[in-house]
DNA sequence: TCTTTAAATGTTATTTTAACACTTAATTGT
DNA sequence: ACAATTAAGTGTTAAAATAACATTTAAAGA
């Protein structure tokens, strides 16, 4: 019978995020040492059960919340896995979120107690389970958003420069853009302020900051638009 | 405990599928009349419960197989629904996924045993739960798999008009298309054969019928591009 | 004042896209 | 037989977007 809602399997479900992060060294993720067994010591996702009174992105949303202290969070739903023996201990079914966030507003001390570490995308380790196939699917997800909507108000701090947005594009998409038709494209979506203040420490003649017109960038982030760079 | 399984709360797992197809008359989903409470004799999406022993992909293809008698379909994961109160039986997430299938071989018999029936998707009724937010997703999802990749040859008979290619790309982007620019990008993607024989049924003049190149197509499928309609 | 360093800035050729209308092949009706 | 009908088939051009490309500038430090 197809339909019997008594006699169906409950499942465990579970909820795995991958943390995007930027910094001067590029795109990062956020990985935790498991402190638990199965797997124990091995580099892993964040991650935590459903409960049972609780939606999927606020599930997402504790997690995130419980390892690195942050609120208001960019987050999306990536994927649902379900491979029979991804989780050794028990058949778990995990809904796959990312998060973008901005790694200088963590808090440093949570990560700490938790042994979570940044990774470059390019230097992360073998991972627990299925996390590896979650976080290359991640990876995929992000350029495509970086390709259809503006990316950078989530990762960058408040006040950046041009180069760091180029800089944060290159990671995101894995090759180098050509500096003039990154700003001229940047430009014309016209989410960008241009402050009268210049970051001095990168440059003897230093150079302009910006923000994102938070609704503008909003707006934009509603609406599909295609930028190929 | 964020970790602990034997506390964690189980779920039940539902997967629903929309069933998309194609006829003269545009795009059409397939939908049943729910023959058990609650809300039966309301239009539902396809559905089921996912099995211990079951990914969900499989899940997915067990479900749409028992109302259609389908193999071999192409079906995509949409996303994961999880509002607590979206079934009022019992707490059910629901993974949703997505199918094209070519309406002249489904089983019409199974069909009519379900009093399953394709309706047009701009003339959807009010679907039970939160099926109409799935299928408005799926929609989007079709849209935008269509600007990306080539979409035809899971809907389409083996044998096809150019205008009915063109009409299926029409429907599903919801606008006009140039005729002549259709074909012209369409026969720069390189993935249609055209044969010898024509469709006289239509036209006194006759139009010639087009097959896809398989090999070519899948390949397609494979790496997104963008094709602005 | 000369050197150094990253920042800032525009132009042009190429490619892609969008807009647009007439001819053709065959049948049907007179 | 020929005129009318119907959908099919076919190219050109203007506009827009993209990609390629190099020099100048502002300030600090030697």
């Amino acid at each position: 019978m197809l339909n019997s809602y008594s006699t169906a399997d409950k499942v465990l479900l579970a909820v795995d995020c991958i943390i995007f992060g930027f910094d001067e060294d590029g795109l990062k993720i956020l990985l935790i040492k498991r402190d638990f067994e199965p797997e124990k010591g091995k580099w892993s996702l964040m991650g935590g059960f459903l409960r049972k009174e609780e939606v999927l992105d606020d599930a997402a949303i504790r997690v995130l919340n419980t390892y690195t202290g942050l609120q208001d969070i960019y987050m999306e739903q990536l994927y649902t896995y379900s491979e029979i023996d991804r989780d050794p201990v028990e058949r778990t079914i995990s809904v796959a979120y990312y998060a973008l966030i901005n790694i200088e507003n963590h808090n440093a001390e949570l990560i700490q107690n938790y042994h979570a570490k940044w990774f470059s995308v390019s230097e992360v380790p073998k991972l627990i389970f299925d996390h590896d196939n979650m976080l290359s699917h991640a990876i995929r997800r992000l350029r495509y958003r970086t390709s259809m909507r503006p990316v950078g108000f989530e990762l960058l701090p408040e006040k950046f420069k041009m180069s760091q947005l180029l800089k944060l594009y290159e990671s995101i998409l894995d090759k180098q853009i050509d500096k003039r038709n990154f700003i001229s494209k940047i430009n014309s979506l016209d989410i960008l302020i241009k402050l009268d203040e210049k970051d001095m420490t990168s440059s003897r003649k230093g150079s302009y900051l910006y923000t994102f017109d938070k609704e503008k960038y909003d707006a934009k982030l509603l609406n599909n638009f295609a930028l190929n760079f």
